[in-house]
DNA sequence: GAAATTATGTCAATGTTGTTGACATATTTC
DNA sequence: GAAATATGTCAACAACATTGACATAATTTC
């Protein structure tokens, strides 16, 4: 018999330990502005989709409207996202990032972008589409491809 | 002048939506005993490292004992972790997994394996080492190299 | 054009998991 | 015996998630 590989400790620490130090390093930042992940989360995927809807924005953070509204409100008041009815459609509510709001998100991707291409370049720069296909592989298969919905 | 890359936002992405459903399918399981997170991650590395002490446990998960011990105490009244004096010093509270902990712990750990080992299936078997690598490169450097303390 | 649906917002209650601060107990070390 | 250590516990609080109910404005449908 061939031997019955378990499963992989190591991998699944790895994991653990690299997403909380991925996440960690935003965090302090965002404690400056009384912050947290949430409004990171969505200061995040409102600078790589400008103009997205309420309901998009939902979708892709797969929370409720009253777990975003609490948030949302932080960054509106503070002036880091701005909200703007659809010129199609003047029920929604499409969030833009402010001067503000984009400079904080810059500094918060970069700080993640930087870790990321360090670990690439010490592991090795040729393996980023072996590491990006992997990562892109332990997402559940029935979520639609891209977290970029059409909404233009 | 060379172009400047900027920040890798397909993997800053792409781990953000791995990690969540990575953890997504045990949160399932563990819904059906009334835990969450904080205990999977206590039954998880008590299953790795039999018989730790609080404090080393403390340590790896970084929380304070506090929040411990509210999971803690649900793990253990429910019988799924035994404490034990420790032999050489009698203040410790060394930490085991019943029979009922360890079958948990099993599924709960077989279900991320299975994830991973799909993942490296179909990304490149060959690159295991080079993820394994990436992913402890994305760790904050000044940390104990291994999460597994000597405590014997 | 009235009725139904949709997009969004909001109020209230609740749960999990984290925090800080203070204090208690048992055991070991000096 | 006094001090330090390992652990536990009480209380208050914060962030972020949930469910359920209801409100408003705009669009779509009949």
């Amino acid at each position: 018999m061939p031997p019955v590989e378990g499963p992989d400790f190591e991998l699944i620490e790895l994991l653990f330990f690299a997403y909380r130090d991925f996440v960690g390093e935003p965090d302090r930042l965002l404690e400056k502005h009384g912050f947290g992940r949430a409004h990171h989360r969505v200061l995040h995927f409102v600078n790589r989709n400008e103009g997205l809807t309420v309901a998009e924005l939902l979708e892709i953070l797969e929370i409720t409207k009253q777990s975003l509204a609490r948030v949302l409100k932080d960054l509106v008041s503070g002036e880091f996202i701005e909200q703007r009815a659809g010129t199609e459609d003047r029920r929604q509510r499409r969030l833009y990032l402010t001067e503000r709001g984009r400079d904080l998100a810059e500094a918060l991707v970069g700080m993640q972008g930087r870790r990321i291409a360090r670990a690439i370049a010490k592991a090795d720069p040729a393996a980023r589409p072996v590491i990006a296909r992997f990562l892109a592989e332990l997402i559940d298969p029935q979520r639609p491809a891209s977290p970029v919905p059409e909404s233009a």
